[in-house]
DNA sequence: CTTATAAACTGGAATGATTCTGAAATGAGA
DNA sequence: TCTCATTTCAGAATCATTCCAGTTTATAAG
């Protein structure tokens, strides 16, 4: 699995003309290190302000909108629960339980077929990169 | 991906009759060296001040311009906008078990109509990686 | 080797735009 | 209704860059 590398995060950040500011230098070290789950914006908020003490949860989730509209890292948002970030840009899906929160990379074998997935997993599908419009 | 070259630079700098510095050496050193990313004014100011001690932010800025003025080193260098980061947003789905909690990475197979996941599989879309949110 | 002088350097202040903050508002779920 | 995640907002703070005035320096001419 790749991870999200801070140097790449910066990098993009030049690129997209947005400006490098020590709570997002916090926050963007958060996600690198945060990486064994889909971090929620308060996670990240109490992990970014051990950083920097000046780190507003506002600006969590200002930087965190920002970082997804600009393709740095992705928000996945759900119906009934805290939305949750992932810097995985790689080819994966996120799995998110509805009823505990638990959420997991995990990556199928190229044989399995979408319409079996439901009936080996249960899950719903709640991201796609090919463009759909979300749905209800 | 074009490379810079220290001598090359020089040389340059001698035909257009500009003055050769310790300041432009050290910057022309951070240039070649830090030449795989995308170096804003700071990180080469940072970089040349290893260098040589005696360089200010001022001349980096004076500096950058007036080489690219004179076409020592191309703009894109600094202010390009577009991404260099291809393929990061890859072909799969994430799924969100609504049930048990787990999470799955699917690979979307090329004969699968991404619109007829939901209805295929019984996974629900809300998001798509492109930047369209697709969230309901 | 000097000297003259235009070019280059410096630190700080100014600038415009972006970003941050804290509190209050919103909105959905329990 | 209560709670908690998230958004909104206006003013304050900060960022990246440029500008400025005074000082230093590279280099060509003598």
């Amino acid at each position: 699995m790749r991870r999200i590398k801070k140097e790449d995060l910066i990098g993009q950040l030049k690129e997209k003309g947005l400006k490098i500011t020590p709570q997002r230098l916090a926050i963007i070290d958060a996600l690198v290190e945060i990486r064994e789950m889909h971090p929620g914006a308060t996670l990240i908020f109490n992990e970014a302000r051990k950083k920097a003490k000046r780190v507003s949860l506002s600006t969590v989730y200002a930087t965190l909108k920002e970082f997804s509209e600009n393709g740095l890292i992705k928000q996945l948002e759900f119906d009934r629960m805290e939305n949750r970030y992932d810097g995985n840009l790689s080819e994966h899906i996120n799995l998110i339980c509805k009823r505990c929160g638990k959420i997991i990379d995990y990556h199928i074998p190229a044989t399995l077929e979408p319409k079996d997935i439901p009936r080996k997993s249960g899950f719903l599908v709640t991201d796609t990169p090919t463009g759909i419009a979300g749905t209800a």
